[in-house]
DNA sequence: GTCTATACTGGGATAGAC
DNA sequence: GTCTATCCCAGTATAGAC
C-alpha cells in the first residue's frame, strides 16, 4: 500500500536526484526545469508541485551537501593547529573528497552564485561563509601569537577560492583536462599553502 | 568634416564604453543588449551593426586587458626566479593592478566562462591559459633542479584560480565586504604563497 | 498529485524606412 | 549607419482535467 504522501516523496527524491544527473550535463545556468523533469520521468507542472523554482531544488540539494561537509570537517574542530601538516592536509582532503562526491551540486552552486548581479557582493558573502573553518583555525593561530602572513579571514577566503575555482576547473575538465591523481592535488595544495614556494626545495 | 567611417568608430567606441560601465553594475550575464545600447545613447539595432552579440563584444574589450596584462607582466618575463620574494610580490601586483582596472571586464568575462557548459571544460582551458606567465617560471625552476611541492600546470592554475575568484569576490564585494588596501592583499598573497603558512612565524 | 495543453514574458535578433 | 517597429523563440509558469 503506497500512500498519496509516499508518492509524492518518491516523486520529489526523483526530481532531486534527476537535476544532479542533469546539473552534472549541462551545469545549472544550462539546465530547464523541463530537462530536469524529463529526466526523472515526470510532467512539467510536477515540477511546482514540489519547489517554487530551480533556485529551490538547488537549495534543497546544498541541505544534503552541508551536511556532509559538516560531518568531515566535524572531528578537525577544535584546536588544532593548521600549521601542522597533517592537519591542514586533512582539511584539504575533506574538501577534495566533498567537491568529488558533490560535484554536480557544487558546480550547480558555483554556478549560480557567479551568476548573480555582482555588486551585491554575494560572491564574497559565500565565500566569507564556506571558509569558516578555516578563519576559526588561524584566528586562533593570530591569538596565540603565530605572525600570519596576513588578516585571517583574508587569508581564508584566498585558500577557499583557490580550492574553489580550482576544483571546478579541473573537476569539470574532464578529457579536455589533465588527469590528476586526488592524492596528487591533495599534497600539492597542503605543500604549497604549508610551505610555499620557497620553502619547498629545502 | 566627420566621414562615416568616423562616425561608426565614434559609435563603437560608444558601445564598448557603455558596456563597461554597465556590466560594472549588473554584471555581463545581467546586462541586456537594450541596456548598453540605451547607456551609450543608441538604439537596438546599432548594436548589431557593430558586433554580432554580446559575447563579440566581449571579446573586443577583453583584447584591450589582454594588451595592458601583457605590458604589465613583459619585464617580468625571462629566467627569474620565482622563490624570490619581490619577483613574486611584482607578479602579483601587477594581476591587482588590472584587476582593479578593468574590474568590469575581468567580472564580465569570469561570469561568461563559468555560465559555459561545465562538461566542455572550458574553465580549466581559460584557467590553463591565463596562468600561462606562472607555469613558465616553475617549469624553468623545475628544470633547474628546484623541488616544487607539485607540478608546474597544477601549482600555477592553483595560484591563477586563487586570485582569480579571490579578486573577484573582493572587488565586487565593495560596502558588503571588507576593506583591504592593495598592498595588504598583494603582501598577504605574496607571503602565503612564498613563505605559506608554517614558515610565516619565523 | 500528476498529467496535458497553453498562456505569458523577457530578450535576442531582423526588416525596412530614413 | 542609424533608427523604429516588430517578429520570434526559449523557457517559465499556470489552468484545468483526471
Amino acid at each position: 500500500m503506497v500512500t498519496r504522501k509516499e508518492r509524492a516523496a518518491l516523486t520529489r527524491a526523483a526530481l532531486l536526484d534527476a537535476a544532479r544527473r542533469v546539473f552534472a550535463e549541462r551545469g545549472y545556468l544550462g539546465t530547464k526545469i523541463t530537462d530536469i523533469t524529463a529526466a526523472a520521468g515526470r510532467s512539467t507542472g510536477t515540477f511546482y508541485e514540489h519547489f517554487a523554482d530551480k533556485d529551490e531544488l538547488l537549495t534543497a540539494l546544498m541541505a544534503d551537501l552541508e551536511n556532509d561537509a559538516d560531518i568531515g570537517i566535524e572531528h578537525l574542530e577544535g584546536e588544532h593547529d593548521l600549521t601542522d601538516r597533517a592537519h591542514l592536509r586533512a582539511h584539504i582532503a575533506v574538501f577534495v573528497t566533498v567537491y568529488r562526491k558533490h560535484l554536480p551540486v557544487i558546480v550547480a552552486r558555483l554556478q549560480s552564485t557567479m551568476a548573480a548581479d555582482p555588486s551585491t557582493g554575494s560572491a564574497w558573502r559565500t565565500l566569507y561563509d564556506e571558509t569558516g573553518s578555516f578563519r576559526r583555525h588561524l584566528e586562533y593561530l593570530s591569538e596565540k601569537g603565530h605572525r600570519l602572513p596576513g588578516d585571517p579571514a583574508l587569508l581564508a577566503a584566498a585558500m577557499g577560492a583557490m580550492m574553489s575555482m580550482l576544483g571546478y576547473s579541473l573537476f569539470t575538465a574532464g578529457d579536455h583536462g589533465p588527469a590528476y591523481g586526488d592524492d596528487a592535488i591533495v599534497d600539492a595544495l597542503t605543500d604549497l599553502l604549508l610551505n610555499g614556494l620557497a620553502g619547498a626545495g629545502q
